[in-house]
DNA sequence: CTAGTTAGTTATTGATCACTAACTAGGTAC
DNA sequence: GTACCTAGTTAGTGATCAATAACTAACTAG
């Protein structure tokens, strides 16, 4: 059968499928031909959209990049305190893991990155943002005294972004098995604590274990 | 040229080529070809040694996880107090990353995960094994008085672990730019703190930013 | 010295891919 | 309604790999 559809429908419909099974199967052994099938083409219809399979894969960092830079705006654009704009990005960042689970699978591909040094730049350009958003409202809980005025926030930002990749490669090896946003919200809880100022009357203490 | 050799020693020349190999094409874009000339081999002798490429990788992944055991086994065994034994496992841990950059490369590799659901059981497990570890130092330095009696000690390991893996896929895609012990033991100084107990005469503060 | 074993070789095969060539049918402008 | 454009098709190519077949030279036991 010969389904006509606009350029540009299609190539929407082979960029989504191909993040979609890129988590499935993996980047690297993604082949066009699921791509195609996945979509109701042939193989060879996947390259009247895409001149190679090199700039599919271009085209689908620069979809990440712009699916996180939107959230990451709208995650940071509402007014609030500082660090409940750093649970934001987080839960943002968790939530948008979530829906496209091969994010990670991209972001931690060495196959991708060697036969690609431009993906390899945009990503790590990325994650730099990223790191840079999350410092930006560490300091300022920090300035508003709400963190404790030793935090250095580029350091601290390490720490929550390690946090959400080590949970995300938890998440991916479980076979996804728990909720990432969930499991996030707790530990970031904890880690949060730990950033906090301690003032010499609080002692809040729970049960152990 | 024909240099012979016992099974034996080339078995272990082959594991160790492929380890290194993985780190520096990705352990996907390593082919048999690749591991026999870095060996000083013709491809099919790879084959008298290893049954299948999938019988190499598992011995790999045998590899790394003896190694890994061995680290862990010398730092836990030394006597001390709970957080040293903590940090010795982190410092441990980056060391063995540091010598050998595949084994991050490898256990992030959707590629190997899905064409294998052994191996990434087997990377699943030694996970586990480590989380454990660090959890059991974490809650004996809880039980302790040194660290905050409300902290999870899961939940903490989870932390340092994201600090591990965080830090690594950063020193992976700098281009391994930073010494990854020192930065390591730096972040997870500001962690401990966040673990730490805090009496109510302390209050530590350094001057900001 | 000889027979058997084994670590190596060269040559080849079959599978899997990305990508191309040549053709075809659906949509649209006039 | 005809001419043109373009999103599709089928068929096929060349590259890359893991793996095999058949043979060979080095070592080793008796």
């Amino acid at each position: 059968m010969r389904i006509r559809k606009s350029a540009e429908a299609r190539r929407l419909e082979i960029l989504q499928a191909t993040l979609r099974l890129a988590g499935e199967v993996g980047p690297d052994r993604l082949t066009t031909e699921t791509v195609a099938r996945d979509v109701g083409l042939t193989q060879p219809a996947v390259f009247r959209h895409f001149a190679t399979k090199q700039d599919l894969w271009d085209s689908v960092a620069d979809y990440i990049g712009k699916t996180m830079e939107a959230g990451w705006a709208e995650a940071t654009g509402r007014r609030g305190a500082a660090e409940h704009r750093l649970r934001s990005l987080v839960a943002t960042q968790l939530r948008l893991i979530q829906s496209t689970p091969a994010i990670p699978a991209i972001l931690f591909s060495r196959e991708l990155h060697s036969r690609n040094a431009a993906l390899r730049k945009a990503l790590f350009g990325l994650m730099r943002r990223f790191h840079g958003l999350v410092a930006r409202a560490i300091a300022e809980a920090r300035d508003a005294t709400v963190f404790r005025d030793d935090l250095d926030p580029d350091d601290g930002a390490f720490l929550v972004i390690g946090l959400i990749q080590g949970l995300a490669l938890r998440w991916s090896l479980s076979g996804r098995a728990f909720g990432l946003v969930e499991e996030g919200r707790r530990l970031l809880d904890l880690q949060i604590r730990g950033f906090t100022r301690v003032t010499a009357t609080r002692t809040q203490n729970r049960r152990p274990g």
